[in-house]
DNA sequence: CTTGAATATTGAAACGTTTCAAAAATCACT
DNA sequence: AGTGATTTTTGAAACGTTTCAATATTCAAG
C-alpha cells in the first residue's frame, strides 16, 4: 500500500507539504504543489480515510437506515438524501432494517462505531435505547416519516392523521358505510395516525365502528394478503378498503383478484402511497400521495444543519401535507349501485354467472 | 469521546490489556475481564472502527454497487449480499450508480478510500479504468451480472442469451413473425446478449430481421416508454414486443395503455425479470425470470471466499440459468386470431360485458 | 520456602493521516 | 550585504486501536 510518506519521500519533501498539497493548501508552493500531485498520480496514491478520519474527527459520510428497501417509498426518499448529501461532499451509508428493531439497533451500533457525522432513521420505534445513545453521543439525528416519543430529535414527516382522513372521507363521500381498514402497527406513528383518521373521520361522519373491520397489519405484502382474505369472511363484508400503505395494498391486490372480487364494483380499494405502476394495474389505483422526494430533501438539509450547528439546537419538526389522488378503484357500494342482493358480490358466484353469459 | 485508555484507567489495567478484555481473547483472567466489561459499559465506551480499520488492516466492511436501485431486481440481489454478509460478520456499503459511469468511477474510488475488504459490482461499463485499479489494488472483486471485458475477475452472471432466445422463440411459436425488441445499452453484456439472443432466435426461425423493430433503450423505464410510442408508430406495426429488463417493461405497458393498445389481442408483449406486481396488471406479464436471490447469494460467496485465499486465484464464473414464465400477455398475433372476434379478450370489453349482464 | 513452568499483564511500536508551532528560505528594501 | 517581513517547509504530536515481545505474577511440585 502506497501512503503519504512513499509519495513525500518520492517528491522530496516532508510529510507535512505533500499532505497540504494534495490538499490544495495555498500555503504551498504552486511548484512544490505540481511535483507533489505529478508523483501521488505515477504512484497511485490512494489516501486512507480511515486515517484522515482519525485526525479530522470526520467522516463526511452519513448513516440512513430506512425500514424496508423493497418499498419504494423509502427509495424515492434514498434518492433525494443521496443528491443532497452528494452535492455537499457527503456520502451515505445505507442500511434496511427490514422493520426488525434488532437489526435498526445493531445498524445504529455499527453506524456509531464507523463514526458517521450523522444519521437520518426512519424507526421501527423498538430501539429506543440505542437512539438514546445516539443522542446521548451528541450525533447529528433526525428521525424520518416516524415519530419516536421520548426522544427529542430533529423529524420530518407527512401528517399522516390527515392522510388517513382525506382516504376516509373520500371513501364517506361515495356512500360507503362498511369501511375496512388494514392499518400499520400501532408502535409505529405512520400506524397509529393513519388509524387514528379513519377514526376520526368515522365518527364526524356519525358511522359507527365495526371492530372486525378494523385489522392490524405489518406494513409488509403478506400482512396486506392475509388481512383481506379475513376481512372477505367477516359477514356482511365490507363495501370498503382502506390499505394504509403500498405494500399492504399489493398485498390486498392479490387477495382481491384470487377471490375475483371486482374493484370497485364489488369492493372500493383505496390505499396510500403513490407508485409508478399503480397507474397499470387493474383498475388504476386511487391512493394517498405523500411528497417522498421533498420528505427525503429536507431530512439531508435538516441533518447538515445539524452538522454545521456549533451547539445545541431546540429541534425542529417539519410536517408536510399528504394528498388524495382519485384514480378509479373507488366507486359507490354495491347495493346503491344495482338493487341486487349481497351475495351478488361473492366472487364465485360472479364467476359462475360470467361464464353463464359467455355461453 | 471516551476512548479504551479511559476503560483501562479506570479498571486500573494497561491499554493492552483493556484491548485483549474487550474482544474477549484468553489470555487475560476472568476477573479482570469481567471487570474491563463492566467498567466499559459503564463509561458506554464504543470501539472505533476507523482506529481498529488502521491497525488490522481490515474493515469488515465491502462495498456493492447496484446500477439501479429502483429495481427490483438489485434489490432482491441486495437482500441476498446482506443476508450472507450479516451472517459472516461484514458490513455492507449499498452504492447506486443510476447507469452512470462516473458515479460509478466516483463510488470505487470512495470505496477504495475506505479501504473496504471487498467490492460486488454491477458495472455500467463505462469504469473499466477505475476498476482496474481495483484490481490492481488487489481489492477482492465479484462483478455482478454483467461482464466487463479486459478485467479478469470473479463474476456471477445469467445466461441472458439464452434469456433473449427463450422470450424470442416463445413468441415465434405463438406465431409471430413481426417481432420487436427494445434491448439494453449494448455496451453493456446483458444487453448485447439478450439482443444477440434474439437474433439467434429469429434466424434459426428463418424470420428475416426488420431494422426499424429494433430499438435500444437505457434499461429505463422512461426509454421503455417512448421507444414503444415509435414502434407503434412503425407500419405495419409489430404484432409482438420483447422489452429486455423490468423498468422498460413498465414504461412500455403505459405507452400501450396510453395507446388504448390491448394485451395480447392487438400485441403480444414479453417482459424481462420477475415482479411481484407482475401478477397485478392487466394482463398478468410474460417473463423471463432470473434466478435473483441465488445469484446475489452465489455473488457474496464468491467475494468471502476471495477474501479468505491466500495468494492470487485464477476468476471464477458463475453462469446461472433464465427461464420463461408464461403468463396472459402473449397471444397469438391478431390476424391469426381465433374464430371468434379477436375483441374478446379486451379488459375493457369485459367489463363492459359484466355489466351488461348486471342489468 | 524455592524453583521452574505456566499464566497474566504491560508497554511501546505501528497503522496513515492532519495540524501547527517552529525553523528555514525567500523577498523587498535600505 | 544586512535587515525585517513574508512565504514555505519541516518535524513531531495526536487520533484510538491492536499486537507482541518482554516482564511480572501465580501456581504446582519438591
Amino acid at each position: 500500500m502506497v501512503t503519504i510518506k512513499d509519495v513525500a519521500r518520492e517528491a522530496g519533501v516532508s510529510v507535512g507539504t505533500a499532505s497540504q498539497a494534495l490538499r490544495e493548501s495555498p500555503a504551498v508552493r504552486e511548484a512544490t504543489r505540481h511535483r507533489v500531485l505529478a508523483v501521488a498520480k505515477r504512484l497511485r496514491y490512494q489516501p486512507s480515510a480511515l486515517a484522515r478520519g482519525m485526525v479530522t474527527r470526520r467522516t463526511q459520510t452519513v448513516g440512513l437506515l430506512i425500514s424496508d428497501i423493497a418499498n419504494p417509498f423509502f427509495i424515492r426518499a434514498v434518492r433525494a438524501i443521496e443528491d443532497v448529501a452528494q452535492g455537499n461532499g457527503y456520502n451515505v451509508i445505507l442500511c434496511n432494517t427490514d422493520e426488525d428493531p434488532a437489526k435498526e439497533t445493531q445498524y445504529l451500533r455499527v453506524l456509531m462505531e464507523k463514526r458517521v457525522d450523522g444519521i437520518i432513521l426512519a424507526t421501527t420505534a423498538g430501539s429506543r435505547q440505542a437512539v438514546r445513545e445516539v443522542r446521548w453521543r451528541r450525533i447529528p439525528l433526525v428521525l424520518y416519516d416516524r415519530e419516536l416519543t421520548g426522544v427529542a430529535a430533529d423529524i420530518v414527516k407527512v401528517d399522516s392523521v390527515l392522510g388517513g382522513r382525506l382516504a376516509t372521507e373520500h371513501l364517506l363521500r361515495l356512500g360507503h358505510r362498511r369501511i375496512a381498514i388494514i392499518h400499520g402497527p400501532v408502535v409505529r406513528s405512520t400506524g397509529a395516525e393513519r388509524l387514528q383518521g379513519y377514526l376520526a373521520a368515522l365518527e364526524a361522519a356519525g358511522v359507527a365502528l365495526v371492530p372486525d373491520l378494523i385489522r392490524e397489519g405489518n406494513f409488509k405484502q403478506d400482512s396486506g394478503r392475509e388481512l383481506t382474505r379475513e376481512l372477505l369472511r367477516v359477514s356482511p363484508p365490507p363495501t370498503a378498503l382502506f390499505c394504509t400503505n403500498n405494500l399492504m395494498t399489493v398485498g390486498a391486490l392479490q387477495a382481491l383478484r384470487e377471490r375475483g372480487v371486482r374493484i370497485p364494483t364489488d369492493l372500493s380499494l383505496i390505499g396510500y402511497d403513490d407508485m409508478e405502476w399503480w397507474t397499470l394495474t387493474d383498475p388504476p389505483l386511487t391512493t394517498i400521495g405523500q411528497p417522498v422526494y421533498e420528505l427525503g430533501f429536507e431530512a439531508m438539509r435538516l441533518l447538515l444543519d445539524q452538522i454545521g450547528a456549533k451547539g445545541r439546537r431546540r429541534p425542529r419538526r417539519v410536517v408536510l401535507k399528504p394528498e388524495l389522488l382519485v384514480r378509479e378503484s373507488g366507486g359507490p357500494p354495491p347495493r346503491m349501485a344495482r338493487p341486487n342482493t349481497p351475495r351478488e358480490r361473492s366472487g364465485l358466484l360472479r364467476k359462475a354467472r360470467a361464464n353463464a353469459c359467455d355461453t
